[in-house]
DNA sequence: GGGTAAGCAGTTTTT
DNA sequence: CTGCTTACCC
């Protein structure tokens, strides 16, 4: 079998597929064949004998990497267990779990904090400092903490109050033996500083990287890719520019000129022929786009045929929207025979999406999501998780206090306080206090409270031992949830809703199912429920997902990115939620990535967009009059159906719209 | 000292 | 919807 480069891609993706060597910078525009490109690219290296374990592909999330993985073994028909494809996060926690060791203070067991983890370090470093309370922007804080740890910041005087704070957090993170998720970018490059040996050793394995959505990553991302990279210069970085949407989260689309400044030889090569989109999306999104200063310059073009394929309506309401939204999504399926899984509605808030869930609840209109809360966010699944994690790591604060009162076991509000004052006296963790307390002689604790005590630490250490056999964990889980009753804590804690704490417990055992499913699987060679823990954390949304097929999307634009539909729904487009009014208030230089978030969605579309901009929205509890958004003025107005604000909502007339357009693009 | 019901506020985007 | 505070009961 050998890859024709020339015959399945065009000439400027054969290009970037060829070369192998060297540095090479891709700028890919939307809908350009990119995903195709990096599999032959990858594939084709392979054939070229080129090994699998010395190369490193970096993706942003997991689903694109199971998906690139996916393609290259479909493409090659190899087994790929030598080849690292991993997000940025994922490769971190491989580089601390070979490695942690090597850094003082932390050891091998470490917990990976999620954001919720670290909310509540946050407050416990807030309140060891005295800065507690309804004060603390807990928000501001997060970001500050991120933003020093990472280099984007420096303490000045606006915000060297927190240091104390941010020096309480650190020391808290290594005494809970945890991490958040920039120390998975930033400590193996302390690592990496400290010991020069372990960066040779990765350097000599890492011979090929590739890293695709390279507009999102941070200046810590990039510095590590640097570091990897300098000195054998084999670094492909694949690109848009227009499609950095993660600047609040430290994305730094200015990495592409530092990229050119550190590898000054490098190839560049552009992607500007759009596979995705008809005639008519595609020029829409490029006069939106075209707004922006400060872009590479690029002009996105099609082979496709036009036709009349952006209609804008305006819903007296959001529930007049969903309701026409769903209804329409309805007729399209029933009448033109469209499936659902071709289907998607983006929103720029999570909070847009309950309405819509309910009405195609309502409509009998399967549908999944993505984004939002993840399964391994929900309450009932983070509380058994963090069992686990205390059994596992028992110093970590964070997770004790979440279970140790819950089921109620008598440990209550007092107790703590005095257990936590023990705490901070010894220098000690919170479980260690525990332990030091029942053994105390003069403690005075009452005895039945000391029994409470003990029987909590028994039942830690004893499922402790049991899990780190790294044998049966799955049944070793199922005991543990019996013993300590959870199913009764659902009851009486949902006593008015029995239904709910069934779905609840539904869940557990969901939970349990996926544990035994990764405790079975044959390709984790010897699966310890560290290495779980660590995965499950960097999971977010879809690993969980049972039938995709079938089913229509409904996400963030965020989500939505590295996606496609035939049909996508635009709900909300309105003044305040796209550009969003925080991010507005902020800094009004935002108003660049907020049309870079509207562009990805238009650009999700492959045949039919629709746009709706409410005139009344609830937000809270008030209705207010909201304005459409700017950027639909953004839009040429020869390119769109426009129906007046006053105009009757008529799915029919959509329909007759879509149909009469496709038999015009089919007779072309 | 612990448990519990009721009332209240807070939702930009995510690894 | 749910986490958190508050006030009150056992």
């Amino acid at each position: 079998m050998a890859i024709q480069l020339e015959k399945e891609l065009n000439e400027m993706q054969c290009k970037a597929a060829s070369i192998t060597e060297g540095p090479v910078l891709i700028i890919a525009g939307a809908g350009s064949g990119k995903t195709r490109m990096i599999t032959f690219r990858i594939a084709h290296m392979l054939e070229k004998g080129i090994p699998q374990s010395s190369i490193l592909a970096l993706t942003f999330t997991n689903k694109a990497a199971r998906e690139m993985e996916a393609r290259i073994k479909e493409l090659t028909g190899k087994k790929l267990n030598k080849l690292t494809v991993s997000t940025f996060h994922a490769f971190g926690v491989k580089i601390l779990r070979e490695s942690i060791n090597n850094l003082e203070g932390y050891r091998e067991n470490y917990t990976i904090y999620d954001q919720a983890d670290k909310n509540a370090a946050v407050k416990e470093a807030a309140l060891h400092t005295g800065m507690g309370g309804e004060n603390l922007d807990l928000y501001m804080v997060n970001n500050l903490i991120s933003e020093i740890k990472t280099g984007r910041k420096k303490w000045d005087n606006t915000n060297d109050v927190y240091k104390k704070l941010y020096d309480r957090y650190l020391n808290h993170m290594v005494a809970y033996n945890a991490v958040d998720f920039d120390d998975l970018i930033v400590l193996p490059q302390i690592l990496f500083e400290k010991h020069p040996e372990v960066l040779d050793a990765y350097r000599d394995r890492y011979k090929y990287i590739m890293v695709d959505e390279f507009q999102d990553t941070s200046m810590s991302q990039y510095n590590m890719v640097k570091l990897l990279a300098i000195n054998n210069r084999n670094v492909c970085v694949v690109g848009d520019d227009d499609q950095s949407i993660y600047s609040w989260r430290g994305a730094n689309y200015q990495n592409i000129v530092n990229f050119e400044l550190d590898f000054p030889e490098r190839v560049e090569i552009k992607l500007e022929q759009n596979y995705r989109s008809t005639k008519n999306i595609l020029a829409a999104a490029n006069n939106v786009i075209a707004n922006n200063t400060n872009r590479k310059e690029k002009e996105l073009w099609t082979g496709a045929a036009g036709g009349k394929s952006i209609e804008i309506f305006y819903p007296e309401n959001e529930i007049k929207e969903a309701e026409f939204i769903s209804d329409l999504i309805y007729r399209f399926s029933q009448e033109e025979g469209i499936k659902f899984h071709d289907i998607g509605v983006l929103v720029r808030t999570n909070s847009l999406i309950a309405v819509l869930e309910e009405q195609f609840l309502s409509n009998n209109i399967p549908y999944k999501v993505s984004g939002g809360q993840s399964f391994f966010q929900r309450k009932e699944i983070k509380d058994i998780i963090s069992y686990m994690r205390i059994a596992s790591n028992p110093d970590d604060d964070v997770n004790l206090l979440r279970i140790i009162n819950t089921p109620r076991r008598g440990i209550g509000n007092t107790t703590l306080l005095k257990i936590r004052g023990l705490a901070e006296h010894q220098e000690c963790s919170i479980f260690s206090a525990m332990t030091l307390i029942t053994r105390a002689e003069d403690s005075s604790l009452k005895d039945s409270l000391r029994g409470h005590i003990i029987e909590f630490l028994d039942l830690i250490n004893g499922y402790r031992e049991r899990f780190l056999t790294g044998k049966n964990m799955g049944k070793t889980l199922r005991n543990l949830i019996e013993e300590i009753d959870y199913w009764g804590y659902l009851i009486t804690d949902n006593s008015k809703n029995e239904k709910l704490a069934r779905w609840k417990f539904g869940n557990v055992q969901k939970f349990i199912e996926f544990f035994e499913n990764w405790e079975r699987n044959p390709d984790n060679i010897k699966p310890t429920i560290y290495d779980y823990l660590n995965k499950i954390t960097l999971v977010t949304r879809d690993d969980v997902d049972e039938e995709e097929e079938g089913k229509l999307n409904l996400m963030t634009i965020h989500a939505s990115k590295g996606l496609e539909f035939m049909v996508v729904f635009l709900p909300g487009v309105e003044d305040h939620i796209i550009p969003h009014a925080r991010a507005m208030e902020e800094n009004p230089n935002n108003i660049e990535e907020e049309r870079r978030l509207f562009y990805v969605a238009i650009t999700r579309a492959r045949e039919k967009l629709f746009i709706t901009s409410c005139r009344n929205r609830r937000v809270m509890r008030e209705v207010t009059e909201t304005i459409p958004s700017r950027f639909i003025d953004e839009i040429p107005s020869e390119l769109i159906i426009l129906h007046e604000p006053d105009e009757v909502l008529d799915t029919s007339t959509a329909l007759a719209q879509f149909a009469a357009m496709k038999a015009k693009m089919a007779a072309k």
